[in-house]
DNA sequence: TTAAACTTTCAATAAATAGTGAAAGATAAA
DNA sequence: TTTATCTTTCACTATTTATTGAAAGTTTAA
């Protein structure tokens, strides 16, 4: 398989990836690209590469270097902002496990908090009262392992997750 | 709170976080709505609950079932069929986890695997290979953890991490 | 300063996704 | 069988989400 070749199928399957992730596939396309090229490409590069807007490009720069998956990088004698992605993928994991523990965790573990304080007594009232306990523990724990991942605190990881394990 | 409002609380919350896992909304709102409660309902309470069409409840309670989340139920002497979440929360996260790897993981360390030989040999092509090979190496021992934790092998699960984790 | 080079914004538009409901397909009691 | 009850399908419509591109905003070299 030619180079070439190989770059466009791999941002073809991180697009699709992302986009079963909740992340458009523009945004994870253009990850994809950056990954796949070592020097850092100026928007007009992911505008050609890619065929998209630089509206387009741009939102979807800004949002990845919001995520912390790439980085702008500056080339002396240009005016332009150039783009490169992370080059370690554990250090990628880390990125995204903690945006969206931010993103998508909290909130939920936050409204599950919110539903503790029913104020019923029936039969069904105590099994509902269980389940949404059950769940905020459950996230919760979820939540701390994932922290402590993001934090790449090992030794507190693994205690957590013997815990949470049982 | 009163039941029914925590009730309907939760089955917004519940969809909200399904639509950023790329779940449709509805499809996890027939989860909440279920799981919120202890009887099993027909597809005319869920539409009636969540108002929406026969068709829509039909084909999510169907993609719920294929995820394994939710189960058939039926009730002696009624012809209609009836539908239950079940509720062990670490088995959901189990199926899901399950699913997941499945639908998005396996296919793209396909898609990683078939990356693997380009036959070119430049600086370029060399550190493409190499963050071709880390995500590979990275995807599937995620995999191999994954699917030790559905299988819920403990043993193997606690090798498995500490082998990545290093 | 000023003006060229570049970045950002956002209203309009396009594309993708989800939902509807009526009709066709099953199923099982009579 | 036949028929009433329930389930599934699918072409159409509605809704949501992503993208465009031109205009406004910002930065920096001269």
């Amino acid at each position: 398989m030619k180079l070439e070749e190989a770059k466009e199928e791999f941002i073809q399957a991180w697009g699709a990836l992302g986009s079963s992730w909740g992340i458009n596939r523009t945004m994870s396309s253009i990850h994809a690209l950056l990954m796949a090229n070592n020097e850092p490409l100026s928007t007009e590069d992911i505008m050609a590469a890619l065929q998209i807007s630089r509206g387009n490009a741009n939102m979807n720069t800004r949002a990845l270097i919001e995520w912390g998956l790439v980085k702008k990088h500056r080339i002396a004698g240009d005016r332009k902002e150039f783009f490169v992605a992370g080059k370690d993928v554990w250090e990628m994991a880390r990125q995204i496990a903690k945006e969206r523990r931010k993103r998508e965790l909290n909130p939920v573990i936050e409204s599950l908090e919110n539903l503790k304080d029913i104020d019923e007594n029936g039969e069904e009232a105590e099994s509902f009262k269980k389940r949404i306990n059950d769940l905020h523990d459950f996230t919760s724990e979820i939540s701390g392992l994932v922290d402590k991942f993001t934090r790449n605190d090992r030794n507190w990881f693994y205690r957590s997750l013997l815990k949470l394990l049982g």
